[in-house]
DNA sequence: TCTGGGGTCCTAGGACCC
DNA sequence: TCTGGGGTCCTAGGACCC
């Protein structure tokens, strides 16, 4: 049996964790730049409050009902995450970590413990050691599993774990699903569906095999079997390599000059390689895109990318920097008020792959600059990050909104001397 | 005024190979 | 009149996930 634990409210809950006035009271987390509502309190849900809305259409709601309003804390929620992760590992260690909130759990061993008893013990713990709520669903499979998750956070009668086994009980959980949310099912071919008259996850797993095939590829299918209770998910217990890593950013206003947009792209690269360089990896495509917001007035509007590859593989922020600072100038065209840019690594491969390749052509930059990228590691890890970065990465001034950012509880000294205030809502626009 | 960031997989079409 | 069969690789676009 498989099981799912999936962190309730994530990014509300870590708040609440070191602010305990925030209980009971509606929260919303924003995402980057403060744009958008991106997690919601249960009470916050209750007032209407939808997954995404942007923050400017809900001020009134927040400011009649007195919403706790956050920017999203990175360095918390990961942090959190991996103390989530860890306490549930230590009880059931075949474990596939899926997403910040969420972690898949192969239970086959624990049948003479009791599946569900394992997994409210699972439950208690978390909650006990980190101050996280969260849900748990068991069944046959992944798929099966993440809609018996959903039906334990609504249903607060089976105490935030539910277990699906046996036809009958499948079934029921089925029928009482709403089509779109089937993992894996999302608008669109949810929109797509209704039209064939599917409503429920059990229309969906009694439809014909070859229409499902036919209208939503083997990714449908897929889901359709694993519906049925056919395993075509396994558990990844090994987290695959990363295929491309990417860092962008939207900015907290128009960027017009080029030297700007410089600044913000190399952060970009810098940080990219800084993940490349975690994963133990190398990449030999560099893509840079920068573009207007995509609700600018359509004379303004641009959208803008090239990808060059780079003439060998490279891990280092000075070679990247570099490359990306090349493209976009290739790339840039004033007049317009730039909001976003990025910086996309593919071709990635491991560092030092058997029989390690070498350049035909001399290089003796190369270990300097590894030698080089290496002290600079150590300093930011010693004295805390970007205490030494590139000086074409400065200034800063393209950076994104974040005037609600709580403490970094568990990773800065500093900060958990901050004693959070009640949190307020975000100030009026100037004409209220 | 104000709208996130970071991924994956599949499919179709085109260019190419023998 | 009539023009093969079996592949690979790449890219762009579209769907999905959290």
């Amino acid at each position: 049996m498989f099981a799912l634990a999936d962190c309730n409210n994530f990014y509300v809950s870590c708040e609440r964790v070191f602010n305990p006035m925030l209980c009971g009271r509606p929260v919303v987390v924003l995402s980057n730049n403060d744009g958008c509502v991106i997690a919601r309190s249960e009470e916050s849900k209750a007032l209407g409050i939808a997954m995404g809305t942007p923050l400017f259409r809900c001020r009134d709601v927040i400011g009649r009902h007195g919403v706790a309003v956050f920017s999203s804390n990175y360095p918390l929620y990961g942090d959190m995450s991996s103390r989530v992760m860890n306490t549930l590992g230590a009880m059931a260690p075949e474990q596939e970590r899926y997403s910040i909130d969420e972690a898949f759990f192969d239970l086959s061993g624990f049948r003479r413990f009791g599946l569900r008893e394992h997994a409210a013990l699972m439950r208690r713990t978390v909650l006990k050691h980190t101050g996280i709520p969260v849900s748990i669903g068991i069944a046959h499979t992944k798929t099966l599993a993440k809609l018996a998750a959903k039906a334990a956070k609504k249903d607060p009668s089976c105490g935030g774990v539910l277990m699906l086994e046996g036809a009958d009980r499948v079934r029921r959980a089925l029928a009482s699903t709403h089509l779109e949310d089937v993992w894996g099912i999302g608008r669109q071919w949810s929109l797509k569906l209704a039209l064939q008259g599917i409503q429920t996850a059990a229309d969906f797993a009694g439809m014909p095999p070859a229409l499902v095939r036919r209208l939503l590829g083997v990714t449908g299918a897929k889901v359709q079997a694993e519906l049925q209770g056919h395993r075509c998910l396994p558990l990844e217990l090994v987290r695959p390599m990363k295929q491309t890593i990417c860092t962008s950013r939207s900015f907290g206003r128009n960027v017009f000059s080029v030297e700007e947009l410089q600044e913000a792209v190399a952060s970009f690269a810098s940080r990219a390689a800084s993940k490349l360089r975690r994963e133990g990896s190398t990449a030999s495509l560099l893509t840079v895109f920068i573009s207007t917001s995509p609700f600018a007035a359509s004379a303004l509007r641009r959208e803008a990318s090239r990808t060059v590859s780079l003439p060998r593989a490279a891990d280092d922020a000075m070679t990247l920097v570099t490359a990306a600072s090349r493209v976009l100038e290739a790339i840039y065209q004033g007049g317009h008020p730039y909001r976003k840019a990025g910086v996309l690594l593919g071709a990635i491969a491991p560092k030092n792959p058997p029989g390690e390749s070498f350049l035909l052509f001399g290089d003796e930059g190369e270990g300097r600059a590894e030698a080089l990228q290496q002290v600079m590691e150590q300093v930011n890890l010693r004295y805390g990050n970007g205490s030494i970065r590139l000086a074409a990465e400065d200034s800063r001034a393209w950076e994104p909104l974040c005037r609600h950012i709580s403490p970094r509880y568990t990773t800065s000294w500093e900060e958990i001397l901050r004693v959070p205030s009640a949190p307020q809502a975000p100030p009026a626009p100037a004409h209220r």
